[in-house]
RNA sequence: GGAGGGAUGGCCGAGUGGCCUAUGGCGCCUGUCUUGAAAACAGGUGUGGGGCAACCCACCGGGGGUUCGAAUCCCUCUCCCUCCGCCA
């Protein structure tokens, strides 16, 4: 959520950003008119409430009856103006807290300016991706022949977007998740195991709500939603805190599976485990001082790139344009891994610092160590890998011209002396 | 699922309709005293909003209501505790 300060004082610059967005700005003209509105109202309310405050005082002291009738009866009145300014404000204040809370998160001056992931520029690659003397195969062969990867069983106990992962390739996948938690824990985050279901008000203080509902899962009575990605209960953690600045930076890791419904991809990549309605996410997620967010994304940035070097996996860091960035981000880096079976690169990571945004829709503080005013800290998260992608880049990356996958080295304390899945 | 008891400031805890619209204690900050510290004493110490300002408004778990006036009375929801039942 942006500062109504910043809006009321320079909503220009909030008209711009949305623009480079490829987004409507008119919420913005929207917001300036409730907000001037509801500060009528509001004046109007308060004059009112102090005078009955003050009458009301003097009724409680008043001796003769004569007077106090006489106040009480004047006092009802303004008792029922009142209700009538606040019944308005209630309404207008509504519609004010819905039009902000659309309006996206301004960009870093550095973004890109582009229209969608075309716009996005690649900062470095690194590695070569990997050449084969025979024609790598996509995941979904080899994992169906190794027996790893079961499409039909999926599809049969849920639907389609669901598989079954089977044998080594269930190990395969949980030793990765292992590896990347072990790995966050030495580079300094916290590993949290949250729910996986969280009510409207955390998800609204993530950014997820009111606008993405349409991508997420709820029980059908109560007010749960299943997670679509770890930085929705991460962020909530200290949902409605002051933290003292003694504590921060704060830094967390968390493995979460994640719920989407995909509506907006309805008939893209539908073919292997590349996009599915439930998949497994390692998270970083980071709380900081503003001044030192930018150090913090810098760092995790190199913390998700370390994950990737460890698994031996050629990668790219891609920045974010405006038109591709995320409603909560102000700036963010992809990380993509090369698969040579579906012969693309694949976005493993999304690492993003958003600034205040998060921190003032879930009302989270620090208050300096000096005493001064307490302050909105800032948020970042990052993807510690997202799993069928990463698992698709090791499958596919080192599989051998027999059809088996080598299990790279890194994952054998998790492996049970599996270091090679061949056709059984 | 049933019955009962709770939720008050950083913490503990008083407050059942006006009498400073939150007593008191702990903690914290400042000052006095002291070579310094402790102790003692004095003062201060929540969050948000509106206003150039003086100041005003709101907030006692959330929401709604009664009243001239609500932490206090009523309704409702959430969470916590105790007991009973059921159960992975």
């Amino acid at each position: 959520m942006l500062d109504i300060n910043l809006i009321r004082e320079d909503p220009e610059v909030v008209r711009t950003s949305m623009r480079v967005r490829q987004m409507d700005p008119a919420p913005v003209d929207a917001v300036l008119a409730l907000d001037s509105e509801r500060r009528v109202l509001l004046a109007q309310s308060e004059k009112l409430k102090a005078e009955r405050n003050a009458v009301s005082k003097e009724i409680g002291r008043a001796k003769d009856s004569a007077g106090r009738e006489a106040r009480i009866e004047a006092m009802r009145s303004v008792g029922d103006q009142i209700a009538v300014l606040d019944d308005q404000l209630r309404e207008v204040d509504g519609k004010l807290h819905e039009a902000i809370s659309i309006i996206p998160n301004i960009p870093d001056p550095s973004v890109p300016v582009g229209p969608d992931e075309h716009g996005n520029v690649v900062i470095r690659t690194v590695g070569e991706p990997r050449t084969f003397d025979f024609t790598p195969r996509p995941h979904w062969e080899l994992g169906v022949d190794l027996g790893i990867i079961n499409f039909d069983q999926g599809v049969k106990i849920t639907g389609s977007r669901f598989y079954v992962l089977s044998g080594a390739g269930a190990r395969l996948q949980r030793a990765i998740i292992a590896f990347f938690l072990d790995l966050h824990i030495r580079q300094g985050y916290r590993e949290q195991y949250t729910p996986f279901m969280v009510k409207s008000e955390t998800l609204f203080g993530s950014g997820q709500l009111p606008k993405f509902r349409d991508n997420l899962y709820k029980d059908h009575e109560e007010d749960l939603w299943m997670v679509p990605t770890a930085e929705v209960p991460l962020t909530g953690l200290h949902m409605d805190e002051i933290l003292d600045e003694a504590r921060l930076p704060l830094r967390y890791t968390a493995y979460t599976p994640c719920f989407r419904r995909e509506k907006m991809s309805a008939g893209r990549d539908v073919r292997g485990i590349k996009r599915g309605h439930q998949f497994d996410k390692v998270e970083m997620y980071i709380y900081a001082k503003p001044e030192e967010s930018q150090a913090e994304h810098a760092r995790m940035l190199a913390d998700a790139e370390e994950t990737c070097r460890a698994l031996g996996l050629t990668y790219r860091v891609v920045q974010q344009c405006t038109g591709d960035l995320s409603f909560a981000s102000h700036i963010t880096y992809d990380l993509e891994v090369w698969a040579p079976g579906v012969g693309e690169w694949l976005e493993v990571s999304s690492v993003s610092n958003v600034g205040d945004f998060q921190a003032r829709r879930a009302n989270i503080k620090y208050r300096p160590a000096d005493g001064g005013r307490t302050r909105y800290l800032h948020t970042l998260n990052g993807s510690g890998l997202g799993m069928p992608r990463t698992l698709i880049a090791v499958m596919e990356n080192y599989q051998t011209k027999e059809g088996s996958i080598q299990v790279p080295e890194v994952l054998s304390p998790w492996m049970g002396g599996i270091d090679r899945i061949s056709i059984p």
